[in-house]
DNA sequence: CCATAACCTAACGTTGACGTTAGTTTCCGA
DNA sequence: TCGGAAACTAACGTCAACGTTAGGTTATGG
């Protein structure tokens, strides 16, 4: 496919909804490897650190993660696909035990959050669309009355 | 039940997780009315006002709102709030219809908005979790050569 | 009753996550 | 090839949501 499509950064920008300053600041943060240029200087970006961007974008809007924590979780995911490559190139990475070990006490912890959320999301999501049926319910007898209102008054003009 | 106790500021800071000046900051924004004082100035907390500082932390944590939005849509319950005191108490309020409709319409968005985030997140949690297993999977693997290797030194000593 | 812990207001400070502007340089389609 | 559109860097600006400090007042347990 045009996985290798070259893309600008307006053009980034417009189809993640966000602007190229973000772009410039994620990466100036570290949270993308910095990107390839033209030999003019202008950024080139490719589908794989679109992706990244738009996991960072998922991580802090649905998830709430500050632009730090984001980063720390890239950086163990980074790790482990060094690891994964490491392996697929038939070497044996050291030190290995305590990386996935901190690998997945960092998981555990995204995937606590995640059910933390989730739950109370699910509660406040009862709670309010209760509510909302019962105004609904509320505002169709409301409508009834007022038409039966306009009605009278039609009738006595 | 002590449904009348009186909380001082450091006390309702304490139980909700924040400070003093989130709680002086949101009186201050209007999120909650002004807080009942002693004789001499001090803020005194009763259950229904630290219950409705605990539905703005939840709006704003779980939902992640903005203070405004958080106050567009108190201000939305506490009208829905007066309209049913009126009712109880026989009056027949005014303008609502719309009210009621306006209402339905805020509630419809923040319903919506949590539908939409819970499938975010449950996408997420399942990207996650699965990795994790993988991961774990890895880690025992690892763990075990580790534990070989240990006792092939023990051996050898 | 008094020490000291807790509270008050007012005001300025901070931090994260970008927005904006300026001055310059590069890209690219007619 | 060339002119306008788009990109670049650097730096300062902004805004929400509090944090912090100062200087003074009130509450309360021994």
């Amino acid at each position: 496919m045009d996985r290798d499509k070259a893309w600008t950064v307006e053009a980034v920008a417009e189809r993640l909804g966000v602007t190229p300053r973000t772009l410039h600041y994620y990466e100036e943060k570290g949270l993308i490897p910095e990107v390839p240029r033209t030999p003019g200087g202008h950024r080139v970006y490719d589908e794989d650190t679109i992706e990244r961007i738009e996991h960072i974008l998922r991580l802090k809007e649905a998830l709430g993660y500050s632009l730090q924590e984001i980063r720390s979780i890239l950086d163990t995911e980074d790790r482990l696909k060094t690891y994964r490559t490491r392996i697929a190139e038939g070497q044996e990475p050291e030190h290995n035990v305590e990386m996935l070990a901190d690998a997945v006490r960092l998981l555990e912890n995204v995937v606590r959050h995640i059910d933390e959320k989730m739950t109370r999301l699910a509660a406040m999501r009862e709670q309010y669309s209760d509510r909302l049926a019962r105004i609904r319910a509320r505002l169709q007898r409301e409508e009834a009355a007022h038409r039966a209102v306009d009605a009278s008054n039609g009738e006595s003009e």
